[in-house]
RNA sequence: GCGGAUGUGGUGGAAUUGGUAGACACGCCAGCUUGAGGGGCUGGUGAGCGAAAGCUCGUGGGGGUUCAAGUCCCCCCAUCCGCACCA
């Protein structure tokens, strides 16, 4: 056995022998319990990020720990590979998307398996290729046979000068990042998937997921929004029209003053052509950022139609306002305004001079709006025949009398709004719809699928190549001339299905069900965070559509799910002479000087320029503050990098990348090479007799097994890495420095180190791998299983009891595990600590929790 | 703005069911090892007072419940994530 650690020696004849052996390659088999471990598919963006890194060791430590469970264990990964940055670094290299892509691939395969990650290569996927997509469009056209798939028009960012469509990401301040022309909105056509169709589902479900975060639960529940109201009607005065509008108070609507209708609302454009102002605001509101943060954060502006509206209840003539707060898209366009009860319709009429007019009070108070609305439920009173009311009674009352006036109805409303699916943008799957010549729309043939993405283009910067060159849409349907739609789908549909994919990557069918339902659901999902509402959504809508069409026979497409926090570094810059900031990676850094605790006080680059170190933030290109995970595998070796990252904090919290740290992981596996090869050097062992241990051997065979069930659960139940970790870190300090004279004493370190080196498998694998046959094995610790905790080693015959005065540690007792209550009070109340806190008191009660603490209060 | 989270020594974090606050690790300090050190080993390390034993304080801030609160309840502050065309 070699006497120093070698990571990179080690690492690379381990991964030989796992691709040699296929080690991690898995078919269906019924005699054995299935597990599925998913981590996201990354994107392929050129190189790994930390952010990979911890996902997929995550991912990586749980598959191993379930395959020394005994369990067949499926652990697959592809590539998410249409999108944005492929277009964008094409256009940049002037080449083409797809090669860029590929080589990414290429390059980025090689780095998931020189970290040793356990994948069936055998799956591999990647989502820009036809076999991946033709699944894709074939559902699309499923869909839409089941009525899941509309078209309607929405807005888009627009920019005049490269007359294209942007994304958010290409709006910076409001302006084309190309040509920094303002962006305005654009109304065109696009193709939603009815997810509202499935909002009740998705809601209830949820429920069912209880292996889900809490925190993402509820995340979800938000986002969907269900609520129960009152859909009513208003008549426009003076006129045959009408417009209807939603509330979730309809107790409050006695004190309508006003009501707003969005500025695209027709009757908004009616009235505009008598008045120049609102014809202005109406071409103003087009050109507003419609993205919910941005409406929320924007001055609520309007302007007065001219026209009135019919109170439905009071009959009475209310103003109607045009508003930049109300979307045509959202809703029913229109909403009526109680500002009262409102704070944003209190703020408005303030504004504008509306009128106020409270209907609801507090059930002990007077009404108080003199400062802001009231907007809790209460008692009705200004409502006529609803005086008196609370909310829920008047809600019944005045749905009854719309209801029976035929004015309004009762109405569930979500929050959450149909996928729109199209985009503008070449690098994404083809939508498979074409239009015929009298201008019908009907889905592209199955027999003409899958639409081809040529992928041999030339990126002109502005518009997509399909759209470009106008040959490539022209098509026939029955042999008549028709035109294929040019946009291509969100890049959420494929992630929104890859998982089922995976169970039957080469299927000639959108996926085999039975494979499909050996695998599925996942047993566990892995990922960050930030995916909480729209990605998981997608998802698991998704996989309601596929058991709506037969192809799976589950409900949801993931038992268990973990979130992962972020990977934050150093951030360090200098002010040039420019007055910029220039950010310098932490890799160039050099620290100076630091005070008496370590704090960086001083810190230079490599040119000398003195930084200003702002603490961590997340790794990103503009604080050029990322970690390169490749220059830390070869430096260190990918066990450290893994171990380091499953170490230093647990999976959901952020991690602060702090490379001293990384040394203190490599210097733990370097001690645990060494005990391990002077243990070895010592030549075989006898075999453990139990029974022959004296004291002091039974307690360190106590804390092994200890150690063994408490990684266990840390791993399994708890999923906290760090502290699984920690114990056996705990563990290696005792065995360093344990006996090792007599021949019983080496049968233990045998059967401890045996244990340890199954015990961090799962976040050392190669390390693992090569002292597991050093130990003497002949298996594979592939193929071995999880070492179990022995019960009758675990029994102590004395317990630590913690003795306080008022809640107040003042002694600590060592007494038999059997010993009784009045036994452990009177060696308590014995100890020089307590005697001293309870002199001269009365002792007026005494807590005594069983094995562990006795609390004396006295005064 | 709305929704969700987080806040504990110099630092990352631990405390699993309300029961010893600070496990484990980094850093720092001291000593040993010594051709050398970005090496190895040993010990110390929340703050204040104290020679020590020990005492007091201490989990973002303020209040509360309890024999007992980092943990439960109420209010507040700060930071981070998401908000529908980045993935």
């Amino acid at each position: 056995m070699q006497e120093q650690y070698q990571p990179s020696e080690i690492e690379a004849k381990v991964q030989q022998h796992w691709q040699d052996t296929k080690t991690f390659e898995v078919t269906e088999d019924e005699n054995k319990e299935k597990f599925y471990c998913l981590s996201m598919f990354p994107y392929p963006s050129g190189r790994l990020h930390m952010g990979h890194v911890r996902n997929y060791t995550i991912g990586d430590v749980v598959a191993r720990y379930q395959r020394l469970q005994g369990k067949n264990v499926l652990q697959p990964i592809g590539w998410d590979s249409f999108g944005l940055p492929a277009e964008n670094a094409a256009i940049k290299n002037s080449s083409a998307p797809a090669p860029w892509t590929y080589e990414n691939i290429d390059y980025m395969k090689n780095q998931l398996k020189m970290l040793g990650f356990g994948y069936d290569w055998s799956r591999e996927i990647a989502t820009c290729t036809p076999e991946y997509y033709r699944w894709e469009q074939w559902f699309f056209t499923k869909l839409y046979e089941k009525g899941l798939v509309y078209k309607k028009t929405a807005s888009v960012n627009w920019c005049p000068n490269d007359e294209t469509v942007l994304a958010n990401e290409q709006v910076q301040d409001g302006c084309c990042w190309r040509c920094d022309t303002e962006v305005v909105q654009k109304e065109i056509p696009q193709w939603f998937i009815k997810i509202t169709d499935y909002a009740d589902e998705l809601l209830s479900d949820i429920d069912q997921l209880d292996e889900w975060p809490e925190q993402v639960k509820t995340m979800q529940r938000n986002w969907i929004g269900r609520s129960e109201g009152i859909e009513m009607t208003f008549q426009v005065a003076d006129s045959d029209e009408s417009f209807d509008i939603y509330t979730t108070r309809p107790d409050t609507v006695m004190g309508v003053t006003y009501v707003a209708i969005a500025a695209g609302h027709p009757l908004a454009e009616k009235a505009a052509a008598n008045s120049p102002e609102l014809a202005a605001f109406i071409e103003e509101c087009k050109n507003a950022d419609t993205t919910e943060a941005a409406m929320a954060a924007m001055e609520k502006k309007g302007v007065a139609t001219g026209l009135y509206a019919i109170h439905p209840l009071t009959g009475k003539q209310v103003p109607i306002w045009a508003a930049n707060f109300v979307l045509m898209n959202y809703g029913t366009g229109a909403v009526m305004s109680v500002p009262a009860h409102d704070q944003r319709d209190y703020e408005f009429a303030t504004k504008y001079g509306l009128a106020i007019e409270g209907v609801i009070k507090p059930e002990d108070a007077e009404l108080d709006i003199s400062e802001e609305a009231y907007t809790e439920k209460g008692v009705l009173f200004n409502s006529a025949e609803f005086d008196g009311l609370d909310f829920q009674a008047a809600f019944d009352a005045i749905d009854a009398k719309l209801t029976a006036e035929g004015k309004g109805k009762r109405q569930v409303n979500f929050r959450l709004r149909d996928w729109g699916v199209s985009r503008q943008r070449y690098w994404g799957a083809p939508i498979p719809m074409v239009t015929l010549a009298d201008g019908t729309v009907v889905p592209t043939p199955e027999d003409q699928l899958p639409v081809i993405l040529p992928e041999d283009v030339v990126m002109d910067g502005i518009q997509s190549p399909i759209k470009a060159d106008k040959e490539w849409a022209k098509t026939q349907i029955n042999g008549e001339d028709a035109l294929r739609e040019t946009d291509t789908f969100d890049t959420f549909m494929e992630s929104s299905w890859y998982y089922a994919r995976y169970c039957s990557p080469h299927a000639d069918e959108m996926l085999d069900p039975a494979k499909a339902n050996y695998w599925l659901p996942v047993d566990q999902y892995i990922g960050g965070i930030e995916h909480a509402c729209m990605h998981l959504l997608y998802f698991r809508f998704f996989h309601k559509l596929l058991r709506d069409i037969g192809l799976v026979n589950s409900d949801e497409p993931a038992k268990r799910l973990l979130t992962q926090g972020m990977v934050l570094a150093d951030a360090y810059y200098y002010t040039n002479e420019k007055g910029a900031r220039v950010w310098v990676s932490p890799a160039d850094v050099t620290v100076q000087e630091t005070d008496d605790k370590g704090r960086t006080v001083k810190a230079v680059d490599n040119h000398g320029n003195e930084l200003v170190y702002t603490g961590m933030s997340k790794m990103s290109k503009s604080k050029n503050n990322g970690i390169d995970p490749q220059e830390m595998v070869d430096k260190y070796g990918a066990d450290t990098v893994r171990l380091f990252m499953m170490f230093a904090a647990p999976p959901e919290l952020t991690l602060e990348w702090q490379e001293s740290s990384v040394e203190g992981a490599h210097r733990f596996i370097k001690r645990l090479w060494k005990v391990a090869h002077d243990h070895v050097a010592k030549g075989a062992t006898v075999s453990l007799d139990v029974k022959s241990l004296d004291a002091k051997q039974k307690e360190l065979r106590r804390e092994l097994h200890k150690t063994i069930a408490k990684v266990g659960d840390d791993i399994e139940r708890r999923q906290m890495f760090n502290t699984a970790i920690a114990s056996v870190m705990e563990l290696m300090n005792r065995l360093q420095k344990a006996p090792t004279e007599i021949e019983q004493d080496r049968a233990l370190m045998q059967e401890a180190l045996s244990a340890v080196v199954r015990l961090l498998y799962p976040i050392i694998p190669h390390t693992s791998f090569s002292l597991w046959k050093e130990l003497g094995n002949e298996e594979n610790i592939e193929d071995v299983r999880w070492p179990e905790a022995d019960e009758s080693a675990l029994v102590e015959d004395s317990k630590l009891i913690i003795v306080q005065v008022n809640g107040k540690l003042r002694a600590k007792i060592t007494v038999p595990a059997d010993a009784t209550k009045e036994a452990v009070e009177e060696q308590g109340f014995a100890e020089e600590g307590v005697i001293k806190h309870t002199e001269g008191k009365t002792v007026r009660k005494v807590i005594y929790v069983p094995g562990k603490l006795l609390n004396i209060v006295a005064n």
